[in-house]
DNA sequence: ACCATCTAGTCAGATGAGCTGACCGTTCGT
DNA sequence: ACGAACGGTCAGCTCATCTGACTAGATGGT
């Protein structure tokens, strides 16, 4: 890669916004394959809540901490991800207290044909900037994680 | 975002995810550092347009585009601006349907600590990458942004 | 010059996403 | 066994965002 091709002053931006971008880009992706596949009831919101349900189920409560949203606002994005259909409310085994959200046959439907858009877009970037390239940024961007992500 | 057939490193994420974390860690620095000068009026949506208003004033149907709202929602984002004394509107000379939206006063002291903040923690972020792997990544998402960013 | 059409921006109304604060039932440590 | 902590809901509010319909000014073809 060209150390010429580094953008000048002018043109140099936050690395906050240039993170921006992409984000943007890929969750609009996927959300707009989701919806040409049928599954045209997701909104972003609730698309943030449902990627962080483990495969066994996840309380409401650690949903809201790692999506850095409120309970109740956590709550009422699961309560329409029901009615939907793409998740359910099981209790939980080990505590009275707690319920377990838990991906319905709708959802793993949905989760299956959003990680084949993943793979596309991924793929896109990756001929865009070369696997090389791509691999660092994964790296450099995981690592990145340690220091702007509370909830890892 | 955890099963999937396929033999993937666990700790493997989303590209677009990962950009995600950085996005936010960093919108949520410079809005508390805005508060704690004093600037404790600002959103995060209102953050988003201003960032947008060139040094000579930006159209509002301009600024709509660029960050992909509606220019409803740019026009409401901008009144409370106004209202909050950020900017201002002025006409625009060259087309009298049309007004440009410009920093008042309060408006270029916030950029100002704004753009502090922003290096600030850019600083961080680079002594826990390290100078180079920073500038490496920051070329990487800049030539992301060639295939991302629809309104470069 | 005229009219059709385009563009800049606003008004009205709806909904989604997010918050704070108050509350109830369950669990757990001492 | 009891009080503090935890899991979750209810109520009520604000802000951000959308679609659709509209007005005023600009522009271009005949």
């Amino acid at each position: 890669m060209a150390e010429s091709d580094l953008p000048s002053d002018s043109e140099r931006q936050n690395l906050g916004l240039l993170c921006f971008y992409p984000y943007r880009a890929m969750e609009a992706r996927i959300l707009a394959g989701l919806a040409a596949a049928g599954f045209d009831d997701l909104t972003p919101a609730q698309g943030r809540i449902a990627a962080r349900i483990g495969p066994a189920g996840t309380r409401l409560t650690d949903l809201a901490e790692q999506a850095l949203v409120t309970k109740q606002t956590a709550g009422s994005l699961v309560d329409s991800l029901v009615r939907c259909g793409y998740v359910e409310r099981v209790p939980d085994p080990t505590d009275a207290r707690a319920r377990l959200v838990r991906m319905a046959e709708r959802g793993r439907a949905a989760v299956a044909v959003a990680r084949r858009l993943e793979a596309e877009v991924e793929a896109e970037w990756t001929a865009h900037l070369g696997e090389e390239a791509t691999a660092t940024l994964r790296a450099a961007l995981t690592r990145l994680r340690e220091v702007t992500d509370p909830y890892r």
